[in-house]
DNA sequence: GCTAAAAAGTTCCTTCCCGTT
DNA sequence: TCAACGGGAAGGAACTTTTTA
């Protein structure tokens, strides 16, 4: 069989190279030499995957089958996740990062640290991954991650800490949050963004308010309490969200609150970009506009003040995506230094120091323009109120809010109460791209109820296409399991990718807020670095399970998002997504432990939807290497005329291997599928080989890479299915790297930077040492102090659950 | 035979229409 | 009666393949 590369030019167009062998977000990489601490990180040769990674071929770029020519990395790449998680410095520490230190060659990225301190979570990754500690383990990383591979690239520089989203905004009591069990950690600093999930410059002309969930008005008037807020631990992926002339102290203002303050934003239907011309990055953009007509069906109210929805989700120097696409770990920077950064650089909130006089003034709040956009929304946000207890269902009445005389919501049986002010800025919260296990300790959050694998996402131009289904009927559901106390939680969520690689927010979706009759389940939207997020009750009385039936799935439309300046993603046939549900449970001495789960893939087209195949489950996840066993795939867009393809890819992408599985056409159904899983090309495996397949129903008609593991002959043969194989992916797929078992269950800190390990617990739970507390910021302790990649032996890298100080 | 440009064909995205609930 | 929901399709942009020079 032909592979794909030879069918392919080598050559990859520029943007695909850079996508997909880009460096971390906010790493620079630079072409010139680069002192060895820091150059395993962006340029250096790799090194040996560490020898637990060996069965799902680290870091192994393939071709994609629907992208023959561009580079898949695939295999496991949480090689350092346990010790990145151990690397998180306390926000107790103060802004004392060894920032001067760093390599001259990462200077550019220290500009981006001194003003990033200021800046937006983004930012941190530039400032984390340019801190010459930070490669001291490891070759390169703690743990021996390996590196980012040398590439094509396009380098980006964010204008970090001049954004105007910048969490450092001063606080605002309009920036409020529901309390239910939020860790009181949680960061609640900064000036809502008013385009915090989608650039206004893209707002839909027409945009119809129903569907504008992210800052509407209309939105927040339904939910009477929407809010937001820039988690301070914010991964880089989380995106700068940088505007190309944010620096400018003129345009320092959300462009959302451009016309709140007077300046010109025409209807909708006046101009399909109106404020095009005063921006001049805005005036390039190539983004289609309206139809001729400019009109939608539901046109927004003619002279609305409301200019945006919302900023896109993120500028953020995510690395490349396609549905085939995906970056190893050693591309990966420190999620847990990212926040430390974070926490470090906004203790106390006094974010002054280090600011650049620039970033400060564009930090200010535009006040004005707050008050004008939430007042009707929460009109209690100001006012002083008793502190944030978190939502109960025996809580005291709401007070009538202003919002509430407009919409006649039913009542849910519990409120969602508001913090008086926000919260101190402190350590908190892993960001939304960091993974988390789905079980730890007594607890496991669980999907009880699946969601149909087709839901048509609707854009901003359009009503709302309703809340996401189960597959059966009915909505998906959600338990945390193992919670015996009394106190509600909150459960988040939000739209994750579905590739083949990290989980994490989805660039091109987010969760819409379902409303209504028919919606049982009260929520709450927040905007979480850039990412809406759903807040949902857990109640006791519900037996901590949730229905979700109150959650629809929004389109941005991809010029939105791919012109921003920072996002890497592309949009085009990168349609599906899950949804992803995270809990934060309290634990004793006030720690925080984070569990996450990811439902099956939805696929939110409305053609591919139609067309592709999509595989759900496999009855298997292994096997012998001799093949021979039949393997059913169930789905949808079987055809008797299907193909199913093993492929194993090198390194370098190329498709050294694929053959066909027999299929039986007999017993192929629409929805299900028996293939006879051919012999692996080399019988004499000694170890388990990670390879994948995908359904084929003809010309760039396939469904997404599904992972196989051929074991060698001597090995046991696990022949559970998949769907037992891991816990968050009936796939198979660990959720964060479409490879392997999942992780086990851990716990982690993330306040000091010396974790200590702790023999009586897991051995991914760390105790935060006495002297850890004052040792401060060393990042060649950070590393050292990891956990070595020994102590995740045996499995690949374990995403561990977050214990955190609160 | 190779390369580049142009043309043609295909796929996908976005918007709009409209019937149903 | 209205709005939300949900299926379908038009139009065009983006991409791929083929043809031509």
């Amino acid at each position: 069989m032909k592979s794909a590369e030879e069918e392919t030019p080598e050559v990859l167009p520029l943007s695909w190279g850079s996508r997909a062998m880009a460096p971390p977000p906010g790493v620079c990489r630079q072409s010139q030499p680069v002192p060895a601490s820091a150059a395993v990180q962006g340029a250096g040769p790799a090194p040996s995957p560490p020898d637990w990674a060996a069965p799902a071929k680290p870091n192994t770029p393939a071709a994609c089958p629907e992208e023959p020519g561009a580079r898949v990395w695939s295999g496991t790449v949480l090689s350092s996740w346990g010790c990145e998680h151990y690397t998180y410095p306390s926000s107790s520490l103060g802004p004392a990062l060894p920032l001067p230190t760093a390599p001259p060659t990462v200077s550019g990225c220290h500009e981006l640290q001194t003003v990033g301190l200021g800046g937006p979570p983004g930012g941190y990754g530039a400032v984390v991954d340019a801190a010459p500690g930070y490669f001291l383990a490891g070759g390169g990383r703690p743990n021996g991650a390996p590196p980012a591979l040398e590439s094509p690239r396009i380098e980006i520089t964010p204008y970090l800490g001049l954004h105007p989203h910048s969490q450092f905004f001063p606080d605002t009591e309009l920036d409020a949050l529901p309390g239910a069990r939020r860790p009181s950690n949680t960061a609640t600093l900064g000036l809502p963004p008013l385009d915090a999930y989608r650039d206004p410059s893209g707002l839909s002309p027409a945009s119809s308010l129903s569907s504008r969930s992210g800052h509407s008005e209309a939105s927040s008037f339904e939910s009477g309490c929407s809010y937001s807020y820039v988690s301070p631990q914010t991964s880089p992926w989380q995106s700068p969200c940088v505007s190309p002339r944010a620096a400018e102290p003129d345009d320092a203002f959300p462009r959302g609150l451009g016309s709140l303050l007077g300046s010109p934003r025409p209807s909708p239907a006046a101009s399909p970009r109106p404020g095009l011309g005063e921006d001049g990055w805005l005036a390039e953009r190539p983004s289609r506009p309206c139809s001729p007509s400019g009109h939608k069906r539901r046109l927004a109210p003619t002279g609305s003040p409301q200019p945006s929805p919302g900023a896109s989700p993120a500028g953020s120097p995510r690395l490349s995506v396609t549905e085939d696409s995906w970056l190893g770990a050693g591309h990966f920077p420190s999620s847990a230094i990212v926040a430390a950064i974070n926490a470090l650089s906004t203790d106390g909130l006094d974010l002054g120091d280090g600011l650049p006089p620039k970033a400060r003034r564009t930090a200010e709040p535009p006040t004005p323009s707050l008050a004008l956009k939430l007042e009707p929304a929460c009109e209690d946000l100001g006012a002083p109120g008793p502190p944030a207890t978190g939502f109960s269902g025996d809580g005291p009445p709401r007070k009538p809010t202003f919002c509430d005389q407009f919409l006649a919501v039913p009542q849910p049986p519990y409120t969602w109460a508001r913090p008086r002010s926000p919260v101190a800025f402190s350590p908190t919260l892993p960001a939304l791209d960091w993974q988390l296990p789905a079980r730890s300790g007594p607890y496991e959050l669980r999907m009880e109820v699946q969601p149909k694998s087709h839901h048509r996402a609707h854009y901003e131009t359009e009503g709302s296409r309703g809340a996401v289904k189960a597959a059966g009927g009915g909505h998906p559901s959600v338990q945390l399991h193992g919670y015996v106390s009394s106190e509600p939680l909150t459960l988040q969520l939000f739209i994750g990718t579905a590739d083949d690689r990290l989980l994490r927010p989805h660039a091109f979706y987010q969760v819409h807020r379902i409303t209504g009759k028919t919606v049982a389940t009260s929520s709450q939207e927040a905007v979480l670095a850039h990412t809406k997020v759903l807040e949902i009750p857990l109640l006791p009385q519900n037996h901590m399970r949730a229905v979700i039936d109150c959650a629809g799935i929004l389109k941005l439309r991809n010029s939105d998002i791919e012109l921003r300046k920072g996002e890497t993603d592309i949009g085009r046939k990168n349609t599906r997504v899950r949804l992803v549900f995270r809990v934060h449970v309290p634990q004793p001495g006030g720690r925080t432990l984070s569990l996450q789960v990811a439902s099956n893939p939805i696929e939110c087209s409305q053609r591919s939807a139609q067309e592709l195949p999509l595989v759900e489950k496999q009855s298997a996840a292994s096997g012998p290497v001799l093949g021979g066993r039949k393997m059913v795939l169930s789905g949808h867009n079987f055809l008797p005329d299907s193909k199913v393809i093993f492929v194993e890819k090198a390194p370098d992408g190329h498709h050294v291997w694929e053959m066909e599985a027999k299929t039986d056409r007999d017993l192929c159904q629409q929805n299900s599928l028996v293939v006879e899983i051919p012999p692996f090309r080399n019988l004499r495996i000694s170890s388990p080989v990670q390879v994948s397949f995908y359904v084929c129903n003809g010309k760039r008609k396939r469904s997404q890479l599904q992972p196989y593991t051929y074991l060698p002959a001597h090995a046991p043969i696990k022949t559970e299915p998949a769907d037992e194989y891991d816990d968050c992916s009936p796939l198979g797929f660990s959720p964060q790297l479409g490879l392997g078992p999942s992780p086990t269950a851990c716990m982690l800190p993330s306040g000091p930077p010396l974790l200590a390990p702790t023999p009586s617990t897991s051995p991914m739970l760390h105790e935060l040492t006495p002297a850890a507390l004052k040792a401060g910021p060393t990042l060649c302790h950070l590393g050292l102090a990891a956990p070595s990649t020994q102590d995740l032996l045996p499995g690949p890298p374990q995403p561990s659950a977050l214990l955190q100080p609160q």
